[in-house]
DNA sequence: GAACATACGGAACAGCTGTTCCGGTTGTCA
DNA sequence: TGACAACCGGAACAGCTGTTCCGTATGTTC
């Protein structure tokens, strides 16, 4: 399966780039509301443009999230490879709200809710937990996260931060306040 | 200002409650995209008779979401009269993020992100935000909750909490979890 | 530079939304 | 019971949305 696919027109690869680039920008502003009109205006490229790159408007914010959330993916293999476990947890779970609170939608992802899974987000989503997970045990065997911590509540609490950063538009110091609180819930007691 | 309304006729006085109703429900299912069809169809009312009562699609929302929290802000009394300031203040944080699951909508209120503060939301949501500080200051001088803690960061988890909550349907068990941990967080170190 | 597949833009379509309006109905009160 | 204001339902309007379609333009190839 998987027939090979001709190589694209060359204004046709730019006009691609542009509307990822253009939907990327109008999606941190808008959310999932984002028109397809601002998105065509944004990237300055007609309506008809972006329904030859991508089928439906779920495939093209798919294509977005995936995207970003690929970024994020690759990023967490340097806090893999940390010295620190404890510090790489806390710091990834840190830059995830950041993240999101840029960009907007990040929850959707990392519990599948609102978004597609059939728009092809599933697979990106399922890496992301793994390597949440990842980050999380090895922070447990350091001793610097409770072991009482189980994937279900670390993601119910990291969703919670993204939707209320996302929404709010959290600063960067109510932020680091906020999640202070959530880390010292998390920590190993002493 | 403000003309003594005459009482309204029997069959209004019911159709206006009919509407409250009936708007709670649809916005407990569908929350704030909820439209004005879906509300007068289980209403079983016509269009014409939601405007009568209720100028506009924001103001009905208005004033679901004002008695709801009303109703909130009254049970808050109990809380501020029992024995243990401790648990009063984690009791009451529950109950929110409960009531949030339930009906939606909620997490706007505590940080007036996303409701008209012209729709007459403005006085309830203060009134929530005075309740809510006073059961965490009580809290702190029992030496319950950690002397750090600060309202901007409260409201912050709070409507985190409640955001995802909605969002996510979180289950009777999931709730419970993940709140322990947000709690060990704000409780006052050993 | 000619010829042709490929890609473009935007008008047009269908379906949703909140809101207005008005002909017909119904509660109320004398 | 009659008369009238108050009230009702729902068709109609304006404006938004995602999506389709096709005449025109442009990159590519020989």
């Amino acid at each position: 399966m998987g027939g090979e696919a001709r190589p694209l027109r060359a204004d046709a690869q730019r006009n691609r780039e542009r509307i990822l680039d253009a939907a990327e920008v109008v999606v941190a502003r808008d959310g999932l509301s984002a028109s397809m009109r601002a998105i065509a205006q944004h990237a300055g490229v007609g309506l008809g443009t972006i329904y030859r790159n991508f089928p439906t408007q779920e495939a093209l914010y798919a294509a977005v999230i995936i995207d970003r959330t690929q970024r994020l993916i690759d990023e967490a293999d340097t806090s893999l490879a940390a010295d620190d476990p404890g510090a790489a947890f806390f710091d990834y779970f840190t830059r995830i709200v950041v993240d999101a609170t840029r960009k907007k939608t990040l929850a959707d992802v990392l519990t599948q809710a609102g978004v597609d899974p059939k728009a092809g987000t599933a697979d990106v989503s399922r890496d992301m937990r793994n390597v949440i997970e990842r980050l999380l045990v090895r922070a447990q065997e350091a001793g610097a996260v409770r072991q009482d911590l189980r994937m279900p509540e670390l993601l119910a609490l990291l969703a919670a931060a993204c939707l209320a950063a996302e929404r709010n538009q959290w600063s960067e110091e109510l932020r680091a306040r906020t999640l202070a609180f959530v880390f010292d819930g998390l920590r190993s007691q002493r």
